[in-house]
DNA sequence: CCCAATTACCTTGACAGACACAGTAATGTT
DNA sequence: AACATTACTGTGTCTGTCAAGGTAATTGGG
């Protein structure tokens, strides 16, 4: 992995990337962490830990459902769905994001005259 | 304060925000503060917890130094500067903001076709 | 002149998210 | 048979943030 991505910036952000890896289709914990990676360009891999954490607590919110896979053979695997609720939470987290870049870059890089309001 | 910044997605920019406040000259805790509130057009208030916090970790990193004003009469205050360090801890994280950005920005509304590298 | 608001600093304890580490178990490869 | 890979899970730790509390001086309004 080249340069990567320190986990206080992440921070915060991994539900929703996971809700947004849902939007395209369900998914499994092994393919959202390879996913991961291969969106970041292997700049940031989100543990398993993490991501496994991040389920629990999506799930516990009414953010996704689970379903085992009926592989009969083979490794089990336990599918990811986004619920509506799930949708709309991603949306609002969009905009929160958005909202909260640009304030980040003032306070970052923002001077004398930069001042708002 | 209208709408405000989540504290998920602040977290691990504090130091850099003070820092980034302090490259235009020494101030103490409350004038940092008020700053901060006043650059976000009141989106944001960093905490003054959070903010002597990380002025003792900042310090214990050699990243500030501090001194007390010689306010004779009046509330004592306690100043800050940015060291040589501090300067290129400043720089370097802007480098990192802008580069976990981008990633940022695909991680989360990236979708199919947007593969990295 | 008194009282409230503001300025200014500081500490302690708790919480939540991320993750290191450890473990289980099946499949595929050599 | 041995090892890598796929795949899921739990426990305990670390760190940054903040709520809540405290101290003390100055300023402005009634």
């Amino acid at each position: 992995m080249s340069a990567t991505i320190s986990t206080d910036l992440i921070r915060g952000h991994t539900d929703t990337v996971i809700l947004n890896i849902l939007r395209q289709g369900d998914s499994y914990g092994y393919e959202i962490y390879k996913r991961i990676l291969q969106l970041s360009g292997n700049r940031y891999e989100l543990k398993e830990a993490t991501l496994y954490t991040a389920f629990r607590r999506l799930e516990k919110d009414g953010d996704i459902t689970s379903y085992w896979g009926d592989e009969t053979q083979g490794g089990r695997r336990k599918y990811y769905r986004i619920t509506a609720q799930g949708q709309e939470h991603y949306a609002q987290n969009v905009r929160d994001w958005d909202f909260a870049k640009d304030i980040l870059e003032t306070l970052i890089k923002g001077g004398i005259g930069d001042d708002q309001d």
